[in-house]
RNA sequence: GGCCCCUUCGUCUAGCGGUUAGGACGCGGCCCUUUCACGGCUGAAACACGGGUUCGAUUCCCGUAGGGGUCACCA
């Protein structure tokens, strides 16, 4: 029997693992060793008292932004029991800084970046947590879980959103935790784009993201406690022996599944020093049920789910142990998730009941599966469909956060006919119940339509910090704000803004478009200078007093105002589309506009 | 292939036994109008199919078809 100890030197089991790793046995075994000698790899990794934010230490901006409360983390850290006192634990919105405006105008989450405790620490923290949400009146608490292989997609970012959306209509809390264990493919920069996405997005969480792999540790001591309780085994099949077994399933169309060939062996059996999973033994007969709040009532047959592993060889977790161990950990009560992960349900289903059966306190989550978002050719969306992550709408189709928010929750959610909803009305109305079953089709046109809404209700200066940057030339953002009225409705995307806006800060001699210079032929030119004459005069330089004189002209010379507005728009816009003339004139000034005409007139 | 899920206008959805099947995006037309928009009005557009249950099915049940998901020492 291998009796884990948690080696008091070591506050991070990666290094357990990796050791383990180093010399195939599990951490388990490692950690028991290390715990009076250190292996190599711990004698020149010292265990740090205090580790940095995994958030700041990914996330240099972030890392910056919130440099200014170390004190306060760093008191924090001295009593971490305080960790468990609020219903809100962590605090940048109450103790931090003031979170200064992002670029793109929302505010930032406040809550995300906390620095994660030393082991043994934010395990008790975790540990009571769980207890307490199962003693009080069973708070909501959810969590989003991204792998970061990759940015944060459109699905990821509902799954989020709906996530978020449940813990805040309940009054719940809304956790966050990275699955970074699969060390080969979880990137730093994925890390990064998915809580800067997150954070663009408007979803900020209670509490610092929990980094999964920090905690292969506990996931191995819950393995243990499996196994010794003989609710799971070693398995010494040997990779080729597992492909072997699969081919003859395949070739004789029987089901793939493991076959149990070590579920009643002795280990005596195996080799001495062979190297072993270990593998849940799982219900054999009868089914199972869930009562999905998406889904409804589904049932598996238990002899569907095979004993699968849940400890590698080299100790550390799969993906089905450490979710449901980290889950439980973090006493999440409401496991919200895609459909894609339905029947994993019944396979981490019987962890819990053995668990549960173990130790008691380890009851079942409440699950909510929620359908997928297809790509226009009706299949899962993937990165060949061009699925983008949540920054690319914003850089490269300038979508505001509030329109993607907006958007992503009528997505497979209604609320009787409602389409446009606010933040708060989000989350005063948001309930699974409204989540219907089927996928949904992503749909560019709609999106663009909210982000035209979103926009046009938009706080104008705002606009002009977003849109600035994207224009040529040196920009006068007050002036920018005050054209954002006149630009709003004529822009369905910030980059709409920035085309629209370009005009005011462009310099003589303007260009043409094609079509403004086919408009200004000598018919027009010499009505310009007759315009130009006139505005001259004009001492109030209002809309109102240039609309007048304007039409007045336009009735001495018996024309149409579109005479005469559209080629001054052509001088002094340089295009045929713009906001109203007279809008234009204002903007420009009285020089500039009189300058511009000039330039055109003959 | 086994298992699981899904199916109302092109798309997102409302509907939860009796409705002229509603709304939104997109599309067409009209109005407003100095352009383009915005806004307003308006039109075309859907219950996949076949059986049941029922006085009555878009709605409940069962099939069929189609679509999707999932079956790793990935997550």
């Amino acid at each position: 029997m291998i009796a884990l100890r948690r080696c008091p030197r070591s506050s991070s089991p990666r290094h357990a693992a990796r050791a383990a790793s180093a010399i195939r046995i599990p951490p388990a075994i490692a950690a028991t060793h290390c715990q009076g000698e250190a292996s190599a790899n711990h004698a020149r990794i010292p265990a740090p008292k205090i580790t940095a934010s995994h958030g700041a230490r990914s996330n240099p901006a972030l890392a910056r932004k919130f440099s200014a409360k170390s004190a306060n983390v760093r008191g924090m850290l001295d009593k971490p029991a305080a960790l468990c006192q609020g219903r809100c634990i962590a605090t940048s919105s109450t103790t931090g800084p003031p979170i200064a405006p992002s670029p793109n105008g929302t505010n930032g989450a406040s809550r995300i970046v906390l620095p994660s405790l030393p082991m043994g620490e934010l395990k008790r923290n975790l540990n009571d947590m769980a207890s307490k949400s199962e003693s009080g009146a069973s708070a909501v608490v959810t969590r989003f879980a991204p792998s970061p292989t990759g940015f944060l997609h459109i699905g990821g970012a509902r799954t989020a959103l709906f996530n978020w959306l449940y813990a805040r209509h309940h009054g719940g809390r809304a956790l966050l935790r990275i699955e970074d264990t699969d060390q080969k493919r979880s990137t730093q920069e994925a890390i990064d784009a998915i809580l800067d996405g997150l954070q663009w997005l408007g979803l900020e969480y209670d509490d610092a993201p929990i980094f999964q792999s920090d905690r292969a540790e506990r996931h191995a001591e819950v393995a243990q406690k499996l196994l010794e309780a003989g609710q799971a085994y070693k398995c010494f099949a040997t990779s080729e022996e597992l492909d072997a077994m699969r081919a003859e399933q395949r070739a004789n169309k029987q089901p793939m599944r493991y076959d149990g060939r070590w579920r009643d062996r002795d280990p005596s059996e195996a080799q001495p020093d062979a190297p072993f999973t270990i593998r849940l033994k799982t219900p054999q007969d009868g089914e199972t049920t869930i009562h999905d709040e998406v889904q409804g009532r589904v049932s598996v047959r238990n002899e569907e789910i095979d004993d699968y592993i849940i400890l590698r060889a080299d100790g550390t977790p799969t993906y089905m142990l450490a979710a449901v161990v980290d889950d439980h950990d973090m006493g999440v009560t409401h496991v919200i998730r895609g459909d894609d992960h339905l029947n994993n349900a019944f396979r981490q289903l019987p962890i819990y009941r053995a668990m549960e059966q173990i130790e008691g306190g380890w009851s079942d989550p409440v699950y909510a599966h929620i359908p997928l978002i297809h790509g226009s050719d009706g299949a899962k969306l993937s990165k060949r469909h061009g699925a983008l992550g949540v920054e690319a709408y914003r850089d490269e189709m300038g979508v505001l956060p509030d329109a993607l928010f907006n958007y992503l929750l009528r997505l497979g959610w209604g609320h009787g006919d409602r389409e446009e909803i606010t933040r708060a009305e989000a989350i005063e109305l948001f309930d699974l119940s409204g989540v219907g079953k089927s996928p949904s089709r992503f749909d560019i046109k709609k999106l663009e339509n909210l982000n035209g809404h979103y926009i046009r209700e938009a706080d104008n200066a705002m606009l002009a910090g977003i849109v600035a940057p994207q224009i040529e030339g040196e920009v006068d953002t007050a002036l920018l704000a005050k054209a954002m009225p006149v630009l709003k409705t004529r822009a369905k995307s910030t980059h709409e803004l920035a085309e629209g806006a370009a005009f005011l800060f462009a310099t003589r001699p303007l260009t043409m478009t094609e079509k403004a210079a086919k408009l200004l032929d000598d018919e027009s030119r010499a009505r310009l200078s007759v315009i130009s004459e006139a505005l001259g005069r004009e001492n109030d330089w209002t809309i109102e007093a240039l609309e007048a004189t304007t039409k007045t002209l336009a009735e001495e010379l018996e024309l149409g105002l579109g005479k005469l507005a559209q080629p001054m728009r052509a001088a002094l816009t340089g295009t045929t589309t713009s906001p109203g003339i007279f809008d234009v004139l204002v903007l420009l000034g009285r020089e500039e506009a009189l300058a511009r005409l000039n330039a055109q007139a003959a």
